[in-house]
DNA sequence: CTCGTAATCACGCGAATACGTGAATAGGAT
DNA sequence: ATCCTATTCACGTATTCGCGTGATTACGAG
């Protein structure tokens, strides 16, 4: 084989992988999948797409080789194939950031308010919690919360979140963390935290940042 | 803005960075400008595209912030926008390597012969030029060398290597590098010196491998 | 000013992709 | 065996993308 044949074949593959995050909804379930494995029909849910969609895109995921799938009972279950797959999902999302304009302005616009100066990142959490003086919140679904968090959180699924502020020692500081920088749960759950008086602040960190800080997870339910 | 609008936005927008990203010829067109700016006609040459064709792709890419370019004179001379952008395209392609089984045998087939066990990586490279019995050779076109190379390497371009193998020693060792992983000019130019008796071996690494090792780069011509 | 070189733009064809709707299939549960 | 649920497949349409050809613009040299 010769050198541009070869260059050309090589490159093909490359361009497979990127083609196959180069949707707005398969970089979502790529996000999504990144906190633990899921069935299709959860995906479809988180997403706001039609099963059958979903599934689609989950084939185009699994034909680059990005995810996986097996099956446990009735549902299948994917996975993200390994970790290189979230860290090219995180280098992609690290450039548009950089390059983007209008990444920067729609996080602004969203998160500003709530973020005051800056959110806290892996170094400040690590420091406060050390400290001992806050609670490490994760508002993500029960389900994420098992697949693995960060040592030492309390699970408070934002969906629960309401009807358990009262469980909070009313002179506590939370700390709130969920799927990553652009996740809006934390943001939403540092708001109603907020409405009820609980001195609440944002994690912008989410639990693959964790994992490559290399702190310890734990894993299982509440 | 609502949750779903946001991310939906934002996902959009990280979609822009990968769509740009979803092309062979593109990104080609980034593994060569991570050596350093280039003209759009050099760019065409090395690529094996028409002008036209070249010149839309990177309108493609600088649309998504990827590459910025400049005027010098008659030429348009364009540029990676930022190191995220070529760690971004590392990602992707170290994720095509590991979850790509095509990958990994279209390299066995065509740097196997070359490399017998292993090419060396930065460290080997490291330590054998630190012991001073091995020559480093980029054999990248002078324009790269230029535009930064490994501190202490001869400029030895592939097209004029076959003229210059008389300037070697004649017990020389040679550890040839270029672009990176998939560049294939380091592995002709191992053949080259190796039918002219001279011990060869290839480098891994490429600039961008020496950069991020943290080494220091040399920049001018030889 | 005119010429030549470098780059971009305009047009058009064929291939690939996205996505909705509804049918088909695979496993368990009864 | 039959029903139910979760998932996948098939089809059609609208859209986008890739790339070649040839025209057009931008700039500097003579």
């Amino acid at each position: 084989m010769e050198g541009r044949e070869f260059k050309d074949a090589v490159f093909e593959q490359f361009a497979r992988v990127a083609s196959a995050f180069a949707s707005p909804k398969r970089l979502e379930i790529v996000d999504l999948l990144a906190q633990g494995p899921r069935s299709v029909e959860s995906i479809a849910a988180q997403t706001s797409m039609t099963v059958s969609a979903t599934s689609r895109h989950l084939q185009v995921l699994r034909n680059a080789g990005l995810v996986t799938s097996s099956r446990d009972a009735q549902r299948v279950v994917y996975r993200v194939a390994d970790l290189s797959v979230v860290a090219a999902y995180r280098a992609l999302r690290e450039a548009a950031e950089a390059r983007i304009a209008e990444v920067r302005q729609l996080a602004e616009a969203f998160f500003g308010e709530v973020d005051g100066a800056e959110p806290l990142g892996v170094e400040e959490l690590l420091e406060r919690s050390g400290r001992g003086d806050v609670i490490v919140v994760d508002v993500r679904p029960a389900e994420e919360f098992a697949a693995g968090h960060i040592a030492g959180a309390v699970s408070m699924p934002l969906a629960d979140l309401t009807e358990r502020i009262a469980d909070l020692p009313s002179d506590a500081t939370v700390v709130a963390y969920c799927r990553g920088p652009y996740c809006v749960l934390s943001a939403e759950a540092v708001r109603r935290l907020r409405a009820a008086g609980v001195a609440a602040q944002r994690v912008e960190a989410g639990i693959d940042d964790w994992r490559r800080a290399g702190r310890s997870l734990e894993f299982g339910a509440a």
